[in-house]
DNA sequence: TGTACATCAGTGAACGCGCGTTCACTGATGTAC
DNA sequence: TGTACATCAGTGAACGCGCGTTCACTGATGTAC
């Protein structure tokens, strides 16, 4: 061989991380694989060493930022409010801002789903995300508050950034933490 | 002229609501011009008599898709319960199947923001969902509670359209529109 | 230890394709006389 | 009323371009002897 199998493996890896970070920020259908490649130092005909097909690169991709996710979900378990530190940090000025870093839910996800390929791996992320949420909430309403939660967070979030008015975009991002914030102090 | 004014803005008008019915269904960059044109029974060379750009269709396709809004939104307001009637319709089955015939804010304008291209238009559409909903709640909290009612409308659809679990994109769907119901009741 | 060979990650030209856009042209109609 | 001309919505071939994908090849390395 000429490289290790962890030269392979690493290589692997930087494809999907900068397809991931692509995917999220530009879209998957705006992202081209030449130019992809080209940022990582390759060329594009290498690109079918690592993956079947660009529909492969993207289904390994979502579950990137989905694994990454959850890695930040269980770090916020430790903190004495997990739940108000999670919509803090979903609704937060950064995570508006970087798509590229965020969560798939308003960027991959709803990419797919508009065009009639939704993978299971959105299914996962919403099923986890809708788990953790109902862990810290009281009541039987649990499951359906957790759902109302993630849906005006991710809403909040494409909105923010769908307006072109910077004003308009906080005061989405932020009336909506806000006013979740004080329903899941009660 | 070989046909009356009448017969060229009828036939640009086929053109936009054709468009703003492809650009909500299947987004904006995955919708070609040449098909577009076909199935209206036209040749693609005759947009540009119509159409400074694809752009430019975008922009007008978009505005159509407000302006059908504003007069559903109109509709409600001789509504006994507009808000509430809102609410139903917004996270309704046949809205959540039919995204071509609907609101364009989770379509149209979440694929211009991701691409960073945000129009004016998607801002007037937001404020005059704000307006309205705000006007039918008490308190000084109400443009907060109305971000709030806009964000989690827009996030739930989202979602339901983009996991592939049909039982979970019902359960995102309808939880958010009961607690919606539920909340604005008080 | 030195040499011949096998491996295979990565190269880069080429493929067909659909995109947005341009442009010389057509031909049915309205207008002028 | 009949004829010659002007208008212009729509036609369809062509443009360059970037896309995803294929494929014969390269050349540095590990292995066999």
């Amino acid at each position: 061989m000429r490289y290790s199998e962890d030269h392979k493996a690493k290589t692997h890896q930087r494809i999907v991380d900068e397809a991931a970070l692509r995917f999220r920020r530009d879209g998957v259908l705006a992202t081209g694989l030449q130019p992809l490649m080209k940022a990582l130092g390759l060329t594009h005909g290498g690109f079918y060493a690592h993956f079947k097909s660009k529909d492969d690169l993207v289904e390994q991709a979502l579950q990137q930022s989905a694994d990454q996710l959850y890695e930040g979900l269980k770090e916020l378990q430790q903190d004495p409010q997990p739940l108000q530190s999670l919509i803090k940090r979903y609704l937060s000025a950064a995570h508006c801002k970087a798509p590229g870093a965020g969560c798939p839910l308003p960027t991959i996800s709803a990419e797919l789903g508009q065009r009639g390929q939704p993978s299971p791996v959105t299914d996962q992320i919403v099923r986890e995300r809708l788990a953790m949420i109902a862990t810290h909430l009281p009541g039987e309403d649990a499951e359906k508050q957790s759902a109302l939660i993630l849906s005006a967070m991710v809403g909040a979030l494409v909105l923010s950034r769908s307006v072109s008015d910077p004003e308009l975009a906080d005061l989405l991002r932020t009336a909506t933490r806000d006013l979740l914030l004080q329903q899941t102090e009660d």
